[in-house]
DNA sequence: TTTTGATTATACCGATTGGTATAGTAAATG
DNA sequence: CATTTACTATACCAATCGGTATAATCAAAA
Protein backbone atom coordinates (compact mmCIF):
# COMPACT_ATOMS: atom_id res chain seq x y z
CA UNK A 1 0.00 0.00 0.00
CA UNK A 2 1.43 3.33 -1.26
CA UNK A 3 1.46 6.56 1.03
CA UNK A 4 -1.51 8.01 -0.44
CA UNK A 5 -3.51 5.09 0.26
CA UNK A 6 -2.06 4.98 3.42
CA UNK A 7 -2.98 8.18 4.78
CA UNK A 8 -6.69 7.68 3.32
CA UNK A 9 -7.17 4.32 5.24
CA UNK A 10 -5.84 5.87 8.83
CA UNK A 11 -7.66 9.09 8.24
CA UNK A 12 -10.72 7.50 7.76
CA UNK A 13 -10.33 5.51 10.78
CA UNK A 14 -9.30 8.39 13.04
CA UNK A 15 -11.71 10.63 11.48
CA UNK A 16 -14.22 7.77 12.12
CA UNK A 17 -13.67 6.96 15.70
CA UNK A 18 -13.16 10.92 16.70
CA UNK A 19 -14.71 12.88 14.11
CA UNK A 20 -13.29 15.45 11.68
CA UNK A 21 -12.88 18.38 13.90
CA UNK A 22 -11.01 16.81 16.70
CA UNK A 23 -8.45 14.79 14.51
CA UNK A 24 -5.55 17.02 13.58
CA UNK A 25 -3.37 16.57 10.75
CA UNK A 26 -0.17 15.90 12.49
CA UNK A 27 -1.85 12.72 14.51
CA UNK A 28 -2.73 11.50 10.78
CA UNK A 29 0.47 11.57 9.68
CA UNK A 30 2.07 10.14 12.57
CA UNK A 31 -0.21 6.97 12.59
CA UNK A 32 0.38 7.09 8.53
CA UNK A 33 4.29 7.13 9.21
CA UNK A 34 4.87 9.96 6.84
CA UNK A 35 4.97 13.82 7.32
CA UNK A 36 2.72 16.46 6.81
CA UNK A 37 3.91 18.00 3.14
CA UNK A 38 3.82 14.48 1.94
CA UNK A 39 -0.24 14.82 2.89
CA UNK A 40 -0.32 18.58 1.39
CA UNK A 41 1.39 16.75 -1.70
CA UNK A 42 -1.50 14.16 -2.32
CA UNK A 43 -4.51 16.10 -0.73
CA UNK A 44 -4.24 19.96 -1.06
CA UNK A 45 -5.13 20.32 2.32
CA UNK A 46 -6.97 18.59 5.46
CA UNK A 47 -10.50 19.45 3.95
CA UNK A 48 -8.98 17.83 0.81
CA UNK A 49 -8.27 14.71 2.36
CA UNK A 50 -11.82 14.33 3.63
CA UNK A 51 -13.26 14.92 0.19
CA UNK A 52 -10.82 12.16 -1.02
CA UNK A 53 -12.13 9.77 1.61
CA UNK A 54 -16.04 10.85 0.81
CA UNK A 55 -15.24 10.32 -3.24
CA UNK A 56 -13.80 6.50 -2.41
CA UNK A 57 -16.30 5.41 0.02
CA UNK A 58 -19.44 6.78 -2.02
CA UNK A 59 -17.77 4.87 -4.76
CA UNK A 60 -17.72 1.88 -3.30
CA UNK A 61 -21.33 2.14 -2.18
CA UNK A 62 -22.96 2.88 -5.04
CA UNK A 63 -21.02 0.12 -6.98
CA UNK A 64 -22.95 -1.95 -4.58
CA UNK A 65 -26.40 -0.19 -4.92
CA UNK A 66 -26.79 1.17 -8.29
CA UNK A 67 -26.90 -2.87 -9.97
CA UNK A 68 -30.05 -3.16 -7.99
CA UNK A 69 -31.80 0.09 -8.22
CA UNK A 70 -30.95 -0.10 -11.88
CA UNK A 71 -32.58 -3.34 -12.84
CA UNK A 72 -35.83 -2.92 -13.95
CA UNK A 73 -37.59 -5.75 -12.03
CA UNK A 74 -41.19 -6.22 -12.47
CA UNK A 75 -41.73 -6.87 -8.85
CA UNK A 76 -41.47 -3.85 -6.77
CA UNK A 77 -40.91 -5.82 -3.58
CA UNK A 78 -38.06 -8.25 -4.66
CA UNK A 79 -36.02 -4.68 -6.23
CA UNK A 80 -36.01 -3.22 -3.15
CA UNK A 81 -35.35 -6.30 -1.11
CA UNK A 82 -32.55 -6.35 -3.24
CA UNK A 83 -31.74 -2.53 -2.68
CA UNK A 84 -31.51 -2.85 1.19
CA UNK A 85 -29.82 -5.86 1.04
CA UNK A 86 -26.87 -4.39 -0.42
CA UNK A 87 -27.54 -1.49 1.15
CA UNK A 88 -27.06 -3.22 4.67
CA UNK A 89 -23.84 -5.34 3.46
CA UNK A 90 -21.87 -2.52 2.71
CA UNK A 91 -23.14 -1.20 5.94
CA UNK A 92 -21.55 -4.57 7.56
CA UNK A 93 -18.48 -5.12 5.25
CA UNK A 94 -17.33 -1.32 5.26
CA UNK A 95 -18.96 -0.47 8.47
CA UNK A 96 -15.78 2.14 9.38
CA UNK A 97 -17.19 4.32 6.32
CA UNK A 98 -20.83 3.88 6.72
CA UNK A 99 -20.85 4.85 10.48
CA UNK A 100 -18.41 7.81 9.63
CA UNK A 101 -21.45 8.35 6.85
CA UNK A 102 -23.89 8.34 9.46
CA UNK A 103 -22.12 10.96 11.38
CA UNK A 104 -21.74 13.09 8.51
CA UNK A 105 -25.56 13.21 7.30
CA UNK A 106 -26.42 14.09 10.89
CA UNK A 107 -23.49 16.73 11.73
CA UNK A 108 -24.46 20.38 11.20
CA UNK A 109 -25.66 22.32 8.33
CA UNK A 110 -22.58 24.67 8.70
CA UNK A 111 -19.88 22.49 9.50
CA UNK A 112 -17.31 22.01 6.88
CA UNK A 113 -17.73 17.93 7.17
CA UNK A 114 -21.58 18.29 5.85
CA UNK A 115 -20.69 20.64 3.27
CA UNK A 116 -18.09 17.45 2.11
CA UNK A 117 -20.87 15.48 2.26
CA UNK A 118 -24.13 16.83 0.72
CA UNK A 119 -23.43 16.60 -3.03
CA UNK A 120 -22.93 12.85 -2.53
CA UNK A 121 -25.83 12.24 0.24
CA UNK A 122 -27.96 14.10 -3.21
CA UNK A 123 -26.50 12.04 -5.68
CA UNK A 124 -27.61 9.07 -3.48
CA UNK A 125 -30.78 10.82 -2.97
CA UNK A 126 -31.53 11.65 -6.40
CA UNK A 127 -31.01 7.54 -7.54
CA UNK A 128 -33.66 6.49 -5.21
CA UNK A 129 -36.07 8.98 -6.21
CA UNK A 130 -35.21 7.92 -9.72
CA UNK A 131 -35.82 4.01 -8.53
CA UNK A 132 -39.25 4.80 -7.22
CA UNK A 133 -40.20 7.25 -10.21
CA UNK A 134 -39.45 4.50 -12.39
CA UNK A 135 -41.77 1.91 -10.32
CA UNK A 136 -44.65 4.83 -10.46
CA UNK A 137 -47.14 1.99 -12.87
CA UNK A 138 -46.21 0.03 -10.25
CA UNK A 139 -46.79 1.47 -7.15
CA UNK A 140 -49.78 3.18 -8.21
CA UNK A 141 -50.54 7.00 -8.21
CA UNK A 142 -48.02 8.56 -5.55
CA UNK A 143 -48.59 11.90 -5.83
CA UNK A 144 -45.61 13.30 -6.22
CA UNK A 145 -44.67 12.43 -3.12
CA UNK A 146 -41.76 10.22 -4.38
CA UNK A 147 -38.98 12.06 -2.51
CA UNK A 148 -40.25 11.35 0.93
CA UNK A 149 -40.99 7.99 -0.36
CA UNK A 150 -37.07 7.96 -1.19
CA UNK A 151 -36.39 9.49 2.23
CA UNK A 152 -37.91 7.41 4.35
CA UNK A 153 -36.74 4.18 2.57
CA UNK A 154 -33.05 5.37 3.34
CA UNK A 155 -33.83 6.55 6.79
CA UNK A 156 -35.49 3.05 7.94
CA UNK A 157 -32.97 1.52 6.26
CA UNK A 158 -30.56 3.51 8.24
CA UNK A 159 -32.07 3.36 11.15
CA UNK A 160 -32.21 -0.45 11.00
CA UNK A 161 -28.04 -0.37 10.04
CA UNK A 162 -27.45 1.62 12.80
CA UNK A 163 -29.86 -0.15 15.47
CA UNK A 164 -27.49 -3.35 14.40
CA UNK A 165 -24.46 -1.83 14.38
CA UNK A 166 -21.31 -1.53 16.90
CA UNK A 167 -22.51 1.76 17.50
CA UNK A 168 -26.10 0.49 19.05
CA UNK A 169 -26.10 1.22 23.15
CA UNK A 170 -28.38 -1.24 24.65
CA UNK A 171 -29.25 -3.97 22.26
CA UNK A 172 -28.58 -7.52 22.65
CA UNK A 173 -24.39 -8.31 21.98
CA UNK A 174 -26.24 -11.70 20.21
CA UNK A 175 -28.02 -9.66 17.35
CA UNK A 176 -24.97 -7.42 16.21
CA UNK A 177 -23.61 -7.96 12.52
CA UNK A 178 -27.17 -10.86 12.20
CA UNK A 179 -29.30 -9.30 9.22
CA UNK A 180 -30.89 -12.27 7.59
CA UNK A 181 -32.55 -11.91 4.15
CA UNK A 182 -35.59 -13.10 6.71
CA UNK A 183 -35.71 -9.81 8.43
CA UNK A 184 -34.69 -7.65 5.37
CA UNK A 185 -37.97 -9.51 4.21
CA UNK A 186 -39.58 -8.43 7.13
CA UNK A 187 -38.37 -4.59 6.84
CA UNK A 188 -39.58 -4.30 2.96
CA UNK A 189 -42.98 -6.06 3.73
CA UNK A 190 -43.72 -2.95 6.76
CA UNK A 191 -42.09 -0.20 3.97
CA UNK A 192 -44.64 -1.57 1.42
CA UNK A 193 -47.53 -1.12 3.64
CA UNK A 194 -46.89 2.31 4.65
CA UNK A 195 -46.38 3.33 1.34
CA UNK A 196 -48.98 1.67 -0.98
CA UNK A 197 -51.94 2.32 2.09
CA UNK B 1 -31.24 36.94 31.31
CA UNK B 2 -28.01 36.72 33.12
CA UNK B 3 -24.64 35.45 31.89
CA UNK B 4 -25.20 31.68 32.51
CA UNK B 5 -28.06 31.90 30.34
CA UNK B 6 -27.05 33.79 27.48
CA UNK B 7 -23.57 31.82 27.36
CA UNK B 8 -26.04 28.34 27.81
CA UNK B 9 -28.04 30.15 25.03
CA UNK B 10 -25.60 31.56 22.59
CA UNK B 11 -23.43 28.28 22.94
CA UNK B 12 -26.23 25.96 21.89
CA UNK B 13 -26.73 27.85 18.52
CA UNK B 14 -23.20 27.79 18.08
CA UNK B 15 -22.42 24.35 18.80
CA UNK B 16 -25.76 23.43 16.61
CA UNK B 17 -24.65 25.30 14.03
CA UNK B 18 -20.90 24.53 13.80
CA UNK B 19 -20.53 21.27 15.51
CA UNK B 20 -18.78 21.27 19.52
CA UNK B 21 -15.47 20.57 17.90
CA UNK B 22 -15.65 23.23 15.64
CA UNK B 23 -16.46 26.30 18.32
CA UNK B 24 -13.99 27.57 20.40
CA UNK B 25 -14.60 29.37 23.54
CA UNK B 26 -12.99 32.76 22.60
CA UNK B 27 -16.43 32.11 19.66
CA UNK B 28 -18.54 31.73 22.47
CA UNK B 29 -17.65 34.48 24.76
CA UNK B 30 -17.36 37.10 22.11
CA UNK B 31 -20.76 35.92 20.87
CA UNK B 32 -22.58 36.73 24.41
CA UNK B 33 -20.65 39.65 25.11
CA UNK B 34 -18.54 38.27 28.27
CA UNK B 35 -14.87 37.17 28.82
CA UNK B 36 -13.40 33.51 29.25
CA UNK B 37 -13.36 33.91 33.21
CA UNK B 38 -16.71 34.46 33.49
CA UNK B 39 -17.55 31.21 31.13
CA UNK B 40 -15.08 29.35 32.89
CA UNK B 41 -16.50 30.70 36.65
CA UNK B 42 -20.01 29.08 35.46
CA UNK B 43 -18.54 25.52 33.90
CA UNK B 44 -15.45 24.83 34.78
CA UNK B 45 -14.43 23.65 31.43
CA UNK B 46 -15.32 23.67 27.40
CA UNK B 47 -16.77 19.81 28.44
CA UNK B 48 -18.75 21.53 31.40
CA UNK B 49 -20.62 23.71 29.12
CA UNK B 50 -21.40 21.03 26.69
CA UNK B 51 -22.89 18.86 29.80
CA UNK B 52 -25.20 22.02 31.36
CA UNK B 53 -26.43 22.74 27.19
CA UNK B 54 -27.50 18.99 26.92
CA UNK B 55 -28.79 18.85 30.91
CA UNK B 56 -31.04 21.79 30.45
CA UNK B 57 -32.20 20.56 26.88
CA UNK B 58 -33.28 16.68 28.52
CA UNK B 59 -34.89 18.04 31.06
CA UNK B 60 -37.30 20.06 28.65
CA UNK B 61 -37.55 17.03 26.39
CA UNK B 62 -38.57 14.94 29.44
CA UNK B 63 -40.51 16.89 30.58
CA UNK B 64 -42.62 16.67 27.72
CA UNK B 65 -42.69 13.26 26.86
CA UNK B 66 -42.74 11.78 30.62
CA UNK B 67 -46.32 12.54 31.02
CA UNK B 68 -47.70 10.28 28.28
CA UNK B 69 -45.25 7.57 28.73
CA UNK B 70 -46.02 7.12 32.44
CA UNK B 71 -49.77 7.65 31.51
CA UNK B 72 -51.49 4.34 32.07
CA UNK B 73 -53.79 4.44 28.77
CA UNK B 74 -55.83 1.33 27.89
CA UNK B 75 -55.71 2.04 24.27
CA UNK B 76 -51.56 1.14 23.02
CA UNK B 77 -51.86 3.23 19.98
CA UNK B 78 -53.08 6.07 21.77
CA UNK B 79 -50.23 6.18 24.13
CA UNK B 80 -48.17 5.44 21.08
CA UNK B 81 -49.62 8.49 19.51
CA UNK B 82 -49.39 10.67 22.82
CA UNK B 83 -46.04 10.29 23.34
CA UNK B 84 -45.05 10.79 19.03
CA UNK B 85 -47.01 14.07 19.65
CA UNK B 86 -44.84 15.44 22.08
CA UNK B 87 -41.46 14.03 20.60
CA UNK B 88 -42.54 15.75 17.17
CA UNK B 89 -44.13 19.05 19.08
CA UNK B 90 -40.74 19.01 20.82
CA UNK B 91 -38.77 18.67 17.88
CA UNK B 92 -40.47 21.73 16.27
CA UNK B 93 -40.35 24.35 19.34
CA UNK B 94 -37.01 23.44 20.31
CA UNK B 95 -35.64 22.78 17.27
CA UNK B 96 -32.05 23.80 17.82
CA UNK B 97 -31.73 21.68 20.66
CA UNK B 98 -33.31 19.07 18.94
CA UNK B 99 -30.96 18.84 15.46
CA UNK B 100 -27.72 19.66 18.34
CA UNK B 101 -29.33 16.10 19.47
CA UNK B 102 -29.46 13.87 16.75
CA UNK B 103 -25.54 15.35 15.30
CA UNK B 104 -24.47 13.97 18.84
CA UNK B 105 -26.69 11.19 18.49
CA UNK B 106 -25.13 9.87 15.29
CA UNK B 107 -21.27 11.37 16.67
CA UNK B 108 -18.71 9.31 16.94
CA UNK B 109 -18.30 7.18 19.97
CA UNK B 110 -14.91 7.94 21.09
CA UNK B 111 -15.81 11.81 20.54
CA UNK B 112 -16.17 13.72 23.75
CA UNK B 113 -19.45 14.97 22.50
CA UNK B 114 -20.70 11.15 22.33
CA UNK B 115 -19.39 10.24 25.68
CA UNK B 116 -21.37 13.48 27.06
CA UNK B 117 -25.04 12.40 25.33
CA UNK B 118 -24.62 9.29 25.91
CA UNK B 119 -26.24 9.13 29.67
CA UNK B 120 -29.23 11.32 28.48
CA UNK B 121 -29.59 8.80 25.21
CA UNK B 122 -29.45 5.70 28.08
CA UNK B 123 -32.00 7.52 30.15
CA UNK B 124 -34.55 8.18 27.17
CA UNK B 125 -34.46 4.47 25.54
CA UNK B 126 -34.56 3.14 29.08
CA UNK B 127 -37.87 5.39 29.51
CA UNK B 128 -39.34 3.93 26.33
CA UNK B 129 -38.37 0.32 26.74
CA UNK B 130 -40.47 0.86 30.35
CA UNK B 131 -43.15 2.10 28.72
CA UNK B 132 -43.38 -1.51 26.15
CA UNK B 133 -42.69 -3.25 28.99
CA UNK B 134 -45.59 -2.17 30.86
CA UNK B 135 -47.69 -2.13 27.98
CA UNK B 136 -46.82 -6.11 27.47
CA UNK B 137 -50.21 -7.27 28.27
CA UNK B 138 -51.51 -4.92 25.41
CA UNK B 139 -49.13 -6.00 22.75
CA UNK B 140 -48.96 -9.61 23.45
CA UNK B 141 -46.03 -11.55 24.01
CA UNK B 142 -42.94 -9.39 22.54
CA UNK B 143 -40.51 -12.26 23.23
CA UNK B 144 -38.02 -9.94 24.88
CA UNK B 145 -37.62 -7.32 22.30
CA UNK B 146 -38.71 -4.42 23.84
CA UNK B 147 -35.53 -3.25 23.26
CA UNK B 148 -35.88 -3.20 19.57
CA UNK B 149 -39.50 -2.14 19.46
CA UNK B 150 -38.08 1.01 21.68
CA UNK B 151 -35.55 1.59 19.40
CA UNK B 152 -37.45 1.01 16.07
CA UNK B 153 -39.92 3.92 17.56
CA UNK B 154 -37.35 6.18 18.52
CA UNK B 155 -35.66 6.06 15.25
CA UNK B 156 -39.02 6.06 13.07
CA UNK B 157 -40.01 9.74 15.47
CA UNK B 158 -36.04 11.10 14.59
CA UNK B 159 -36.53 9.97 10.85
CA UNK B 160 -39.68 11.91 10.72
CA UNK B 161 -38.47 14.71 12.81
CA UNK B 162 -35.46 15.11 10.50
CA UNK B 163 -36.94 14.85 7.14
CA UNK B 164 -40.10 17.17 8.29
CA UNK B 165 -36.90 20.00 9.83
CA UNK B 166 -35.00 22.25 8.29
CA UNK B 167 -32.18 20.00 7.86
CA UNK B 168 -33.65 18.38 4.77
CA UNK B 169 -32.35 18.37 1.46
CA UNK B 170 -35.12 17.97 -1.26
CA UNK B 171 -38.05 17.95 0.38
CA UNK B 172 -40.54 20.84 -0.38
CA UNK B 173 -40.44 23.33 1.26
CA UNK B 174 -44.40 23.75 1.79
CA UNK B 175 -44.24 20.72 4.15
CA UNK B 176 -41.80 21.78 6.50
CA UNK B 177 -43.13 22.00 10.22
CA UNK B 178 -46.58 20.79 9.01
CA UNK B 179 -46.77 17.66 11.27
CA UNK B 180 -50.48 17.19 12.12
CA UNK B 181 -52.82 14.94 14.19
CA UNK B 182 -53.16 12.78 11.16
CA UNK B 183 -49.68 12.71 10.06
CA UNK B 184 -48.91 11.57 13.45
CA UNK B 185 -51.50 8.40 13.61
CA UNK B 186 -50.09 7.08 10.20
CA UNK B 187 -47.33 7.11 10.90
CA UNK B 188 -48.21 5.59 14.76
CA UNK B 189 -50.52 3.18 12.26
CA UNK B 190 -47.56 1.77 9.94
CA UNK B 191 -45.26 1.20 13.28
CA UNK B 192 -48.11 -0.45 15.30
CA UNK B 193 -48.56 -2.93 11.63
CA UNK B 194 -44.83 -3.72 11.81
CA UNK B 195 -44.79 -5.08 15.66
CA UNK B 196 -47.86 -6.84 16.34
CA UNK B 197 -47.35 -9.06 13.15
C1' DT C 1 24.75 11.55 -18.56
C1' DT C 2 21.80 15.15 -17.79
C1' DT C 3 17.41 16.66 -16.87
C1' DT C 4 12.97 16.59 -15.25
C1' DG C 5 9.11 15.66 -12.38
C1' DA C 6 7.28 13.24 -8.50
C1' DT C 7 7.82 12.49 -3.85
C1' DT C 8 9.41 13.27 0.86
C1' DA C 9 11.75 15.24 5.25
C1' DT C 10 13.48 19.25 8.22
C1' DA C 11 12.19 23.11 10.14
C1' DC C 12 9.39 26.67 10.44
C1' DC C 13 5.09 30.11 10.17
C1' DG C 14 1.21 33.02 12.36
C1' DA C 15 -3.07 32.09 14.44
C1' DT C 16 -5.88 29.79 17.54
C1' DT C 17 -6.64 26.24 20.97
C1' DG C 18 -8.41 25.40 26.00
C1' DG C 19 -7.30 27.28 30.23
C1' DT C 20 -5.53 30.40 34.20
C1' DA C 21 -3.06 33.78 37.59
C1' DT C 22 -4.06 38.12 39.32
C1' DA C 23 -6.67 41.78 40.51
C1' DG C 24 -10.62 44.32 40.66
C1' DT C 25 -15.72 45.30 41.48
C1' DA C 26 -20.13 44.85 43.47
C1' DA C 27 -23.46 43.06 46.41
C1' DA C 28 -24.74 40.63 50.38
C1' DT C 29 -23.66 39.38 55.17
C1' DG C 30 -21.62 40.02 59.87
C1' DC D 1 -18.76 49.78 58.95
C1' DA D 2 -16.05 45.60 57.98
C1' DT D 3 -15.85 41.33 55.77
C1' DT D 4 -16.90 37.91 52.90
C1' DT D 5 -18.61 35.91 48.69
C1' DA D 6 -19.84 35.93 43.88
C1' DC D 7 -18.60 37.48 39.75
C1' DT D 8 -15.79 39.48 35.85
C1' DA D 9 -11.88 41.84 33.13
C1' DT D 10 -6.81 42.23 31.74
C1' DA D 11 -3.26 39.81 30.35
C1' DC D 12 -1.05 35.87 29.88
C1' DC D 13 0.35 30.56 29.29
C1' DA D 14 2.10 26.28 26.73
C1' DA D 15 0.37 23.49 23.20
C1' DT D 16 -1.69 22.64 19.07
C1' DC D 17 -3.93 24.21 14.88
C1' DG D 18 -3.65 24.01 9.48
C1' DG D 19 -0.27 25.00 6.30
C1' DT D 20 4.39 25.95 3.85
C1' DA D 21 9.32 27.35 2.21
C1' DT D 22 13.35 24.95 1.19
C1' DA D 23 15.96 21.30 -0.05
C1' DA D 24 17.03 16.50 -0.58
C1' DT D 25 16.05 12.02 -2.82
C1' DC D 26 15.00 9.06 -6.58
C1' DA D 27 13.16 7.08 -10.74
C1' DA D 28 12.17 7.87 -15.47
C1' DA D 29 12.87 10.34 -19.69
C1' DA D 30 15.88 12.86 -22.99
Amino acid sequence: MDNRESILDVALKLFADKGYDAVGVQEVVDAAGITKPTLYHYFGSKYGLLEAILDKGFDRLMDKVSTPMNSSDSDVREQLFNVAKAFLTFAVDDGIFFGFMLSLMYSPKSSDSYKAVKPHLLNLYQSVIDMFMRASDMLGNMNGRQEQFAMGFLGLLNQYAYTYSERTLVIDEELKNHVTDGDIRALIQQYMYGIVN
